[in-house]
RNA sequence: GGCCCCAUCGUCUAGUGGCCUAGGACACCACCCUCUCAAGGUGGCGGCACGGGUUCGAAUCCCGUUGGGGCUGCCA
């Protein structure tokens, strides 16, 4: 088993987990769970502007909530780059002495400053040959040698690129701390991962990650690319203009098996005619090469059909228990007037209702409210109507006494709808409005049934006092 | 500017030279069902960016154009 592959997850901490990121933990999952290999877990925390510990417990907790189990024994870590900084120092300096990397002295400025002066980009190489010998102020940088280097992508296919192309990157930072593009192979090559999944912004780093590879003595592992994730402008997604935080999707009410089917349909779909389907067969089926190369647009509104799927396929008890905590947190009503057996009467009728969770409460709220709250327009449109009163007082003084059960509501007001020459369509608004609020909702006999007779008769009488 | 990537309905995709008068999904529209709203069912709208090749035959291969995107830091 010593060659199962070993993939890697190398996140950035930065307070919020990133869907785009959630999609590239995906993918490394899948992947590590089909070839018997491993998805290793490396928190890249060198930036001190990034570092603190509960940013990692959020990356745990969101890989968790994506079903990337950290107890699983196919996953690996965390292990944290910043504890591993002198191996990366070490690595730079073995670089330096194999002649590989030189110490320059040029500040920023000086950089910019001759590119203005020579009409050309960045770094010209100036120190390669100064001959520095290291100490305070100077950087180590990576000496590009020439001709070019070939990666090879398994969703790109070869890409090569002039190494002329490539300035004699930074290793070590003038405060002898090492750059990201090291840190990251040294700790690659420290975790014998031998497979790169990551996102398509990387691939320009590609080639200098793989000439470090090389000058350290090792074989470049393979590469994979897969197209960013972008917002309706067709830009990258960002923390800024765009909603890209799982966890506030979670908070939403979106389901987990949702948002993972629904993310591995970006830049992939599984064979057949439906995109619905559940992550054992996408763990069979996936395959980078057959992944798109085009970037994919982040569309909420058909997550939100996947959720809306999802929650339909859940079993009655599986959507009560799930709709728990939001009904718990809801504030649409004093939370002792909650009940959950009434809740429960009234699921099934809501499951087909709404998208998300967090749409559930506002479905119900008349359940819990001690008197619901009457939207306006709902109440001046449908009581306009010449019959409301009327169909008001009549139903009430019917269901007094009738049988109660949503069949007899029914009928009872189709009698009398069709007694007066109208339809059920119409004559059930006013009762829905004084009994609900909404002029949507629910099916109202049912909704009729579960509030009570008595509580629906002190509705619509109170409808009718309204009424003047 | 330089380097790199990309290009099938509005969006996500199927498609790897003939099965394509291009299939599915989301969205949208219509109809059916129906106590409202959903759900469900049926149907519709809508696409191979453009121009050259290669080939008996091109959405599929090649070149160019155009258009998008990414990277371009002593951030990761």
């Amino acid at each position: 088993m010593s060659d199962a592959p070993r993939y890697r997850f190398a996140p950035s901490p930065t307070g919020f987990f990133h869907v785009g990121g959630a999609r590239t933990a995906l993918y490394n999952w899948a992947l590590a769970l089909r070839t018997g290999g491993t998805f290793v877990l490396r928190v890249e925390d060198t930036d001190e502007s990034r570092n603190s510990p509960e940013w990692t417990q959020g990356i745990i907790d969101a890989l968790s909530w994506l079903g990337i189990d950290s107890k699983s024994p196919r996953f690996e870590g965390p292990y944290f780059q910043s504890q591993n900084a002198e191996l990366h120092v070490a690595a730079a300096l073995r670089l330096f002495d194999a002649g590989n990397a030189y110490w320059c002295d040029l500040t920023p400025d000086q950089i910019q400053a001759r590119a203005k002066e020579t009409g050309k980009q960045g770094y010209d190489g100036y120190s390669r040959d100064r001959g520095l010998t290291g100490g305070p102020g100077q950087v180590l940088r990576f000496r590009v040698p020439a001709g070019k280097t070939i990666v090879t992508d398994l969703v790109r296919g070869d890409v090569e690129f002039a190494n002329d192309t490539i300035e004699d990157f930074v290793l070590l930072r003038s405060n002898g701390s090492p750059m990201f593009l090291l840190a990251n192979v040294v700790d690659d090559i420290e975790m014998k991962i031998t497979n790169v999944v990551r996102a398509e912004e990387h691939l320009p780093n590609t080639p200098k990650q793989q000439m470090l590879w090389e000058a350290l003595g090792h074989a470049a592992p393979i590469w994979a690319h897969v197209p960013v994730l972008v917002n309706e402008q067709r830009k990258k997604l960002s923390k800024r203009r765009d909603k890209v935080a799982l966890e506030q999707y979670r908070e939403e009410g979106i389901l987990p098996d949702a948002m993972i089917n629904y993310l591995m349909t970006l830049g992939w779909a599984p064979a057949g005619d439906t995109e619905i389907v559940p992550w054992s067969r996408i763990v069979d089926e996936f395959r980078l090469e057959d992944v798109n190369h085009s970037p994919a647009f982040f569309d909420i509104k058909k997550l939100a059909s996947f959720n809306g799927d999802y929650i339909r396929a859940m079993t009655l008890e599986a959507f009560i228990e799930a709709s728990a905590p939001v009904l718990a947190a809801s504030q649409a009503w004093p939370s002792d007037r909650f009940n959950a057996q009434v809740f429960a009467q009234a699921a099934p009728l809501v499951q087909t209702r709404v998208v998300t969770l967090s749409e559930v409460p506002a479905m119900v709220d008349f359940l819990f409210l001690a008197d619901p709250a009457i939207d306006e327009d709902a109440w001046t449109k449908t009581m306009s109507a010449d019959f409301a009163r009327e169909v008001l007082t009549d139903f009430a003084t019917s269901v007094a006494t009738s049988e109660w059960n949503h069949d007899s509501l029914k009928a009872i007001l189709e009698t009398w709808t069709e007694a007066h020459g109208l339809k059920l369509g119409k004559t059930q608004a006013p009762i829905r409005v004084a009994v609900t609020g909404r002029t949507v909702g629910p099916p109202l006999f049912e909704s009729i049934e579960i509030l009570g007779r008595d509580e629906t008769i002190r509705r619509l009488n109170s409808g009718i006092a309204r009424l003047g």
